[in-house]
RNA sequence: GCCGCCUUAGCUCAGUCGGUAGAGCGGCUCACUCGUAAUGAGCAGGUCGUCGGUUCGAUUCCGACAGGCGGCUCCA
């Protein structure tokens, strides 16, 4: 027996204890309650661990993202162990820490029902009450195939784990541990009989009572390793938090997020709807959300124009053998709508731009002095998206690409990436959305089916959108296998007001489509060389980016976007000619301008334009109209009373060509 | 596409153990003319998603389809 020094860490102090070897960590932090698990050395263990001579230990607070994960991975245990007990019948799948929360896989003849889910949470708490302690035991595979010879999901992880080929993505945010060693976590109850237990790397709280609230959100389907080929096996979520309240709030911020949803504002504000009679994943925009709309191509296009673009045009629909040239048809049949015959020959509707552009490009020759040469328009494109997949404005059938090609020489590219990328960002910022990170997607070199060109010329395109992405200074991603066939990319990341992440701008590099269309320039020494053709979407469709700026906003567009810029309320009938003399005087400087004129009460006009979250309102009464004032009153609340009405349209006039938020 | 759930007035939702339906908000009309988030009264509005089956009778039970929701898979 030899003494140990520990320092326990929890979310605010330090802690030095002096213990001796031997001792069980999980005995020696049951008394400190926000610290759940120890790290020795640099790998994260549990509790259940007997200390080692020499090692260092330090302590895992409940509320870190290591303490989190620990806390849900373990309360998915409380789950399995609950859903054995009632549903003796189900086989394990996994159970790993997800953002917010967990979930646990099951094979179970019938899908769980909400009114399984209230029993399973009832279970669950008796089992938290019984305090089981999770204990740490290492295995083998042998052993281990014999132990879960009922559980054959777990005997397909034991074949991979077993072999070294530990598969990180299958166990979770907590796979870092224990790679290649095979562990066996029991669930001790109180007469120290294994009560359950489940092949897992851990690690785990000291006891099922440390875990002080949790809920379980839903049951769904969901494939067996995520592949399609396999078998559905109902998945439960669930979360877990550290305090009541820390659940409690949770469940708040999700149904503020609710609130935000763009489905949601997008009927309460009159900005878009799905009529059936069209058809899934295709939009009609009301003449509010139209404004809008509007708003973001006018400004989109005049900074394409200002950065070099030329702005052009290109019909819906097309031959077919215009995809077999850019080499998409192969790849992509099955998300295109099927063709239209006539005049013998298939059209189809187009389902991306880029080959267009090329004929554009192709139209006539080209001089090395051209290039860079800048092509943009708003394109129609369809794809015909899977029935499950389509998701209000976020995932459609029809949308529109801001969508641009930049033909470049090979020495221009790297310098032409550089300006779309703070071309995209600067684009981004001035929409309200100042959060980003970068994502490179590259080439899966396992599958080279599913990728055109040489490993020569991807290895060029895949280094100068690396050198790029790298000089920016921002966060970098690997999306290994993301790279479109014909070429990898850069994607800017965003996130929005609340946090969540959208997949926004993309820039490609694409070598294969010039070569497929023969597009070709004169070099200064009279040579005929090919160009690079840089593929960019700066809002990847109109569609999305609205609906994700709804969000983002929670429908209180900034003034310049804003349907509606001014709701002018008169107290009462009489003051409306004042204020439509106002309202005259806006529209003549552009300004969105509306007159409340209805026989609702004032104060349920003022509740309309606030539910409308209309900007600003102008409010006008007796006084009001002695003095040639308004009342100027903003949507948080704020009010100027007594405000002259030049002053008034001068105020909204510079918030609307600030482009700021108010 | 797969699994589960859902579809009743413009919206949010009651309801009918099988006998063709209600509320609130919204809309329209009238009265009220009012100073900062809902004035009052009245009226209109529904082939209970579509098609088929069972039944004397279906909005209700069964099936198919369409659309939606939550996930999975996918997302050039």
């Amino acid at each position: 027996m030899s003494e140990l020094k520990v320092a326990v860490l929890s979310a605010d102090a330090r802690q030095d204890l002096t213990v001796t070897t031997g001792t069980k960590a999980w005995e020696l932090f049951k008394d400190t309650p926000d610290v759940v698990a120890a790290r020795v050395g640099d790998a994260l263990k549990d509790l259940s661990y007997e200390l080692v001579d020499g090692d260092e230990v330090e302590g895992v607070a409940i509320d870190s993202p290591d303490g989190h994960d620990i806390l849900r991975h373990s309360t998915a245990h409380v789950l399995a162990q609950a859903v054995q007990d009632l549903f003796p019948d189900a086989k394990l799948g996994i159970g790993p820490p997800i953002k917010d929360g967990f979930y646990y896989d099951f094979d179970v003849e019938t899908p769980f029902t909400p009114d399984d889910l209230a029993k399973l949470e009832t279970r669950m708490r008796k089992i938290i009450k019984d305090n089981q302690r999770f204990a740490r035991r290492v295995t083998d595979d042998d052993a281990a195939r014999a132990e879960l010879a009922d559980e054959p999901y777990k005997l397909e992880l034991i074949g991979l784990k077993g072999s070294g080929n530990a598969d990180d993505a299958a166990e979770g945010a907590s796979a870092e541990v224990g790679a290649g060693e095979l562990t066996i976590y029991d669930n001790i109850d109180r007469n120290g009989e294994v009560a359950w237990k489940d092949l897992c790397r851990g690690p785990h709280l000291p006891t099922t009572k440390r875990i002080p609230a949790f809920k379980l959100m839903r049951s769904a389907a969901a494939y067996w390793r995520g592949d399609e080929k396999n078998k559905q096996l109902q998945r439960v979520y669930g979360t877990a938090w550290e305090t009541k309240e820390a659940l409690e709030d949770y469940l708040h911020r999700l149904e503020e997020a609710e609130k935000r949803d763009h489905r949601k504002l997008g009927r309460e504000l009159d900005l878009f709807s799905f009529p059936d009679e069209i058809g899934s994943g295709l939009a009609v925009f009301h003449p509010k959300g139209g404004v809008i709309k509007r708003e973001m191509e006018d400004y989109v296009r005049r900074r394409h124009i200002e950065e070099g673009f030329q702005y052009v045009g290109t019909p819906h629909i097309t031959k077919d053998q215009l995809f077999y040239t850019s080499g998409h048809l192969p790849y992509y049949a099955d998300t295109m709508f099927p063709p239209m015959e006539f005049e013998g020959s298939n059209y189809m509707i187009k389902p991306m731009n880029c080959p267009m552009h090329n004929l554009i490009y192709r139209s006539r020759g080209r001089s090395y002095r051209e290039l860079p040469l800048r092509l943009f328009e708003f394109g129609s494109v369809y794809r015909y998206e899977k029935s499950g997949v389509v998701h209000g404005l976020t995932r459609v059938r029809g949308m529109t690409q801001d969508d641009s090609h930049s033909y470049v020489t090979p020495e221009q590219a790297p310098g032409e990436i550089k300006h779309l990328l703070d071309f995209v960002l600067g684009l981004l910022r001035d929409f309200g959305i100042d959060d980003f990170y970068l994502e490179l997607s590259t080439r899966d070199d396992s599958k080279p089916d599913k990728f055109v060109g040489s490993d020569e010329d991807w290895a060029v395109a895949t280094q100068v959108l690396e050198d790029v992405a790298v000089e920016s200074g921002l966060d970098l991603v690997a999306d290994p296998g993301g790279a479109a066939f014909y070429g990898p990319k850069i994607s800017v990341q965003a996130r929005d007001a609340i946090g969540r992440t959208w997949q926004m701008s993309t820039i490609q590099y694409d070598f294969n489509q010039p070569k497929g269309f023969g597009l070709e320039y004169v070099a200064p020494d009279g040579s005929k060389q090919q160009p690079v053709m840089i593929h960019s979407a700066k809002f990847g469709s109109l569609e999305r980016f609205f609906g994700v700026l709804v969000e983002h906003y929670a429908g209180a567009f900034p003034p310049w976007l804003a349907p509606v810029q001014v709701e002018a309320i008169p107290v009462a009938d009489t003051f409306s000619d004042h204020l439509h003399d106002v309202a005259r005087q806006m529209r003549a400087r552009g300004i969105r301008v509306e007159v409340d004129d209805s026989d609702d009460r004032m104060q349920k006009k003022i509740r309309n334009a606030q539910l409308q979250k209309v900007p600003f309102m102008l409010i006008a009464g007796a006084e009001d109209v002695e003095k040639g004032a308004v009342s100027f009153r903003y949507r948080d609340g704020r009010q100027d009373n007594g405000v002259p009405v030049a002053e008034a349209i001068e105020r909204v006039a510079a918030a609307i060509a600030s482009r700021e938020q108010v």
